[in-house]
RNA sequence: GGCCUCGUGGCGCAACUGAAUAGCGCACUGGAUUUCGGCUCCAGCGGUUAUAGGUUUGAAUCCUAUCGGGGUCACCA
């Protein structure tokens, strides 16, 4: 127990002030940091100081120096217990009672890992629909990483608020509500039997293959293509219907309220099946016209320029990019001119805001980068903590997800297909005595999206995925059901330890097993790993470090028995330690938005 | 074409942002349970990190070129 005053400083920080006062005495030398990494597997050892770096500041031979160092260590920390050196890495190996003390200070921790400081205020956007069809995969994606990096700045320490803009004016809905009108026969979703969105979404796709057809005949009676798509009738007719909306006209204002509200009951049921939310919602159509004075006021600033036509632009060539139009020569705005206007009216809405995070596919890449530099040049003082969370995009085997072609992947379709996979599989190998219909319904659920789920947050959020419909997704391995699965295990231990294991036991004489000590070690990395997730906005990194966690685990729990341990002080441990990682499990998923089963 | 981005065993992913013999899963081969849930564990097979140069004590990582994939270059959103 004599360590107790040193747990408060981590070993690392011990370790870093011990080499660096060892290097004014040996070498006379002052270095600015030192290098750690954990130990390989195949070295003796537990933290391992690189050396390499140091040469900078003290010429010599890098076995020699770390040999010093190590020597220098053993004797002036208590915890370390011995030293080798391979080339120009120095292992220690750390004294046993060292690990079992720092994981009872964290032990009895509620909320292990997290940080509840909220000094930071961020607003995290995410989803943004179109109204005129139901989400797909690729909004699927957009969801998961959007909630999931939510999460992890709120446990790292940030307040945040989650929103989404929906999209709900433009042609894209008067295509719909066109098409609805024209051949809808005052049809309901209800009338139908069909969710709302996916009722809106089936008059989308009337009015395209309408508007193939009439390209086709144009094209036949001799037009060119580029023409034909314009003059097509029923696309003059849904911009007519575009103009009327924005005129007010009280008929198609209704129409369009109408099909939104259906659509906004579909995607709820989206939503909630996927497990995401919102605190604060923004409707383009309260929007769009906004960011108009603040071009105004920027041409007064001269942070942009106007042209002969009336046009206004912002001249980013210095910036390595073009001019950008924010303004029409019509007087009129666009996406960018909306986009600049809402960012503001956000921290308007909400004061304390001093950043934004928007969830948006990587084809946006150029529009964001422009939008953050415009909003620096106008002044704004978070325009500095603006950070496009970029992804990329989901493909098919089949290749592009296109909407009018009907190759996309339903959100809805796709959840129900992956909880029917885990039943399938739960059947025949769960542990379900006594449970109710309702309680397995929910427990497919769970694994089936916890397994869609996992497999898209562990990718890195920049990186494109390919997704298999057909093959699915696998349960074993690095998947969401087998980290649940390590998890409901580890519950059914804990509900046979019939004793006490909550208070820490006299750690006196005890000595680890290596995979206690591993998976110790692998505990410690939690609080890290949230940090290093929210500073990376990467979900994947907290999938990865679980996954790593409960491989770990199953290795500790396949050598040595927990429950059939015949010291009891060991036994506590064990118990211990399983608890301990459950928590982590659980905690780590909820990052990721995803539950976990206490049986399955 | 200009700009941006990616290229790691058959497939799917890692590599703490420059360090040790590039890790893991799937698949494949062979093992492990008188024991706490075998959807587990252990081992084997398999890579010149697209190619060619360069910087560095050290490169999958940084620089240059080439090849290949994707994105983007609208008074669309």
């Amino acid at each position: 127990m004599h360590f107790n005053l040193r747990y408060s400083m981590n070993i690392q920080t011990l370790l870093e002030t011990k080499v660096k006062e060892g290097f004014i005495i040996l070498f006379e030398t002052t270095i600015p940091s030192v290098e750690f990494q954990a130990t390989r597997k195949d070295f003796e050892g537990d933290i391992t100081i690189v050396i390499f770096p140091m040469l900078r500041y003290k010429k010599g031979n890098p076995v020699q120096i770390g040999g010093s160092i190590g020597k220098y260590l053993v004797e002036n920390i208590e915890e370390v217990v011995s030293y080798n050196v391979v080339k120009g890495f120095l292992n220690l190996v750390i004294d046993d009672r060292f690990y079992l003390q720092s994981f009872y200070t964290t032990f009895n921790q509620e909320s292990y890992g997290l940080c509840s400081d909220s000094k930071n205020v961020v607003m995290v956007e995410y989803s943004s629909p179109n109204t005129n069809k139901p989400l797909h995969l690729g909004h699927v994606r957009n969801n998961l990483l959007g909630y999931s990096v939510a999460e992890i700045l709120k446990a790292s320490g940030n307040k945040v608020y989650k929103t989404q803009i929906i999209n709900d004016r433009g042609i894209h809905i008067c295509k719909s509500m066109l098409a609805w009108k024209k051949y809808g026969n005052s049809e309901t979703p209800e009338s139908k039997g069909m969710k709302g969105d996916s009722f809106v979404g089936f008059y989308y796709v009337k009015f395209n293959d309408i508007y193939k057809k009439e390209i086709n005949n144009l094209i036949s009676d001799g037009l060119s293509e580029e023409e034909a798509k314009k003059q097509a009738p029923i696309l003059i007719e849904a911009q007519k219907m575009l103009l009327k909306w924005e005129a007010g006209d009280p008929e198609t204002v209704a129409l369009w309220k109408m099909m939104n509200e259906w659509v906004y009951d579909g995607f709820k049921i989206t939503y909630q099946n996927l497990g995401v939310n919102f605190d604060t919602l923004y409707y383009e159509s309260d929007t769009y016209l906004l960011g108009k004075d603040v071009i105004e006021d920027g041409l007064t600033r001269e942070v942009f320029f106007k042209k002969d036509d009336g046009s206004v632009w912002c001249d980013l060539t210095d910036e390595g990019l073009d001019e950008k139009l924010v303004l029409r020569s019509d007087g009129t705005a666009v996406y960018m001119t909306q986009d600049i206007g809402t960012a503001i009216q956000r921290v308007k809405d909400h004061s304390d805001i001093n950043g934004m995070v928007y969830t948006v596919g990587n084809e946006q890449d150029y529009h964001f980068k422009v939008l953050f530099l415009i909003l620096k040049k106008l002044g704004f003082s978070w325009a500095a903590q603006l950070y496009h969370l970029s992804y990329g995009m989901v493909d098919l085997p089949s290749g592009k997800m296109k909407s009018r072609e009907g190759t996309v992947v339903d959100a809805d379709e796709l959840m129900q297909e992956m909880t029917d996979t885990a039943k399938n599989i739960s059947q025949e190998l769960g542990k379900l005595d006594g449970y109710s219909d309702d309680e397995k319904i929910d427990l497919y659920r769970m694994i089936g999206l916890g397994a869609l789920k996992y497999f898209i947050l562990k990718v890195d959020p920049k990186k494109r995925i390919l997704f298999d419909p057909k093959s699915s997704v696998d349960f074993q391995g690095n998947t969401g059901p087998f980290i649940q699965y390590t998890y409901a295990r580890i519950q059914s231990i804990l509900r046979k330890a019939s004793f006490k294991y909550d208070e820490p036991v006299d750690i006196a004489g005890v000595s680890l097993h290596t995979k206690e000590k591993e998976l110790i070690k692998q505990i410690e990395l939690y609080p890290d790993i949230i940090q290093q997730a929210a500073k990376n906005f990467s979900p994947a990194l907290i999938a990865n470090y679980t996954y790593d966690l409960v491989k770990e685990f199953n290795s500790f729990y396949q050598n040595v028995s927990i429950l059939g341990e015949t010291d009891e002080t060991k036994k506590t441990i064990r118990v211990q330690l399983a608890s301990k990682v459950a928590e982590i499990i659980k905690s780590a998923f909820s990052l990721l938005g995803i539950d976990v089963p206490n049986r399955m």
